[in-house]
DNA sequence: TCACGAAATGTTAGCGCTAACATTACTTCG
DNA sequence: CGAAGTAATGTTAGCGCTAACATTTCGTGA
């Protein structure tokens, strides 16, 4: 920067402003100083700057495994939304779904100087890695968190996986199904919760009965599982269609069914949740309810930047139905 | 740092040579600085760090968007492996794949002040970025770019696509096959060319037809449309099994096969490049090749750190074949 | 034309750490 | 038991920037 204020002719001090925008700079030592900038092909060294100012324009982002389709879509979102408004991004994956793994990477995340962070790993868990942590910077946590207490001084952005779920359920019920299974995603996640109450209700309303078949995980494999556990139940029509946590799981419950000779829709429908990029190429064509990852990506950024500090209340965008060739009305209507 | 020293009742400077593994610090005198530490719940600063050091400690990822699971895992397991290794990891994802955009993430990065950079982007303009670039800090480029100059002082990491891609031309060969259309990868991307050589080399040797269909994509949609274009020959006997360039165009391809009622593996062999999470359950199971994601990552950045002055050539990952349903004998054998 | 206030620029100090050098404390051996 | 050498610790300076204050320059109205 001495260089630059030396080339110019001005103090470095004078540099600083141009660099920083102040207003008390003349235009025509701005010129020259941008010129000399130019010509030296300087940069700001950004250690000195946040020395400085302590802080790093830096955010953190905790996230999950590659497995997560809307996880990684989130993470890039915000990843774009930071890059444009000059913030830096900082990822951390977390290798297993515990307190402990949340809350060492948290850590990693303040010791590199952080100014904020946004956690995209919507396991229950994480919430108490968040409190033992105690930050004194700001937390947008991406999870359909539903209750939060007021002292939790994190602020929640989602997709609202409840509606989806009711989405999803009202379909079929509208289709003139009633013996709708859900395969529900595993204990601890945010999200298999909301979407297993949010089936729930609309059966409770329907006054249809509940039947559920819990997932070991998120993947096809356990769907496959929970596909197989419900052959039976619809060979002797004690379910004519399922509503799946999420896509994967889908996937592995349609395949239980082709093996088995079973024809989705004719004989049982099947929907999903997330909307994947080959949903579509299934076969067959998996009706899903879809997520705006990038919204809620560039909603999480939003929140943490400019996040009004009276207004904690959570942010919810509204997921959307996809209708493709895996529904149908039931067999014997 | 200060607090801790008064309270250790040390200078400063022994706190920083504790906190450093400096050997000459007695072991008592050590403790007392560990317990002050504790007490105080001191946190280093990483900006003053970086700033007295010269050195940042973190690494930059350059990686490509959400919808390729390759450079996903790819960039996960590198930002595993650095945290292991007491890096912070900061990544930048492009938005479109051309120079100019390459540029702009490379010197984002840069301005970060990071110590290297990976580079997870593997379709060939980002090569242009990296030589315009003329990057003063480590670089490795995860890329299967097997014609490096000498003058490239980039190290490069891979697997061994043209291998992988005999592998699956092998395969379908060794099946009986001899009429083995390849639905090749976009033009631009280092895969592509690789997998699309490995296939013609194979089927040259074999003194085999060329039969190549352009894919616009990487992704199921482009994969559809060129399936649709494969059915008439199928058909009629002239393409008897299909080479997809990975798994997405490979559950396109399975699907416009059975929207017109071609059986796959009976009427027409399917195979893919990557095994998604979702391969072995498409219908059918699809036989593809399996890359080591996660063992490119680790590559990677063990040669971003580590990597010997002296050796430059590139680090080459084998792929392994994964056998399942969606490959068999021709029909008319 | 000169005093005055505002705009523009310069000077100084310090962010929290590490490197280099200076000093003190402890060994060891003749 | 003391000199020499080494281990352990302390002191000083500076990394490159910004904030706060000091100074200079410029424009304006009486």
């Amino acid at each position: 920067m001495a260089d630059v204020a030396a080339v110019a002719g001005v103090s470095h001090q004078t540099v600083s402003r141009v660099l920083n925008n102040h207003p008390n700079v003349r235009s025509g030592t701005r010129d020259q100083v941008m010129e000399a900038i130019r010509k030296l092909g300087y940069r700001r060294n950004r250690a000195a700057r946040a020395l400085a100012t302590s802080h790093s324009s830096t955010i953190g982002i905790l996230t999950i495994g590659s497995e997560f389709f809307g996880p990684q879509s989130t993470v890039l979102a915000i990843e774009a939304a930071a890059r444009a408004q000059g913030y830096f991004v900082s990822v951390t994956a977390l290798d297993r779904y515990d307190a402990h793994s949340a809350t060492e990477a948290l850590n990693h995340l303040v010791d590199q100087g952080v100014d904020g962070v946004v956690m995209v790993a919507p396991f229950e868990k994480v919430i108490d890695a968040l409190d033992d942590a105690a930050l004194k910077i700001p937390v947008v946590v991406v999870a359909a968190r539903t209750s939060v207490p007021a002292s939790d001084p994190a602020r929640y952005v989602y997709v609202d996986q409840r509606e989806g779920a009711r989405l999803a359920t009202g379909h079929l019920l509208a289709l003139g199904h009633r013996k709708i299974a859900h395969v529900s995603g595993p204990t601890g996640w945010f999200d298999a919760t909301e979407r297993q109450i949010g089936w729930q209700e609309k059966m409770l309303e329907a006054k249809a009965p509940i039947i559920e078949v819990p997932a070991e995980s998120w993947l096809a494999p356990s769907g496959y599982e929970a596909g197989k556990r419900l052959v039976d139940s619809v060979r002797v029509g004690e379910v004519t269609a399922v509503f799946a946590a999420n896509d994967y799981l889908a996937t592995g419950i349609l395949r239980a069914f082709w093996e088995v000779g079973l024809d989705v829709p004719t004989d049982v429908s099947v929907i999903g949740f997330d909307d994947l990029q080959i949903s579509n190429f299934l076969i067959p064509s998996l009706t899903t309810v879809r997520q705006p990852f990038r919204d809620v990506g560039h909603a999480a950024l939003t929140e943490l930047l400019e996040g009004d500090t009276a207004d904690k209340s959570p942010k919810v965008i509204a997921p959307t139905l996809v209708m493709r060739a895996s529904t149908a009305p039931p067999k014997s209507q």
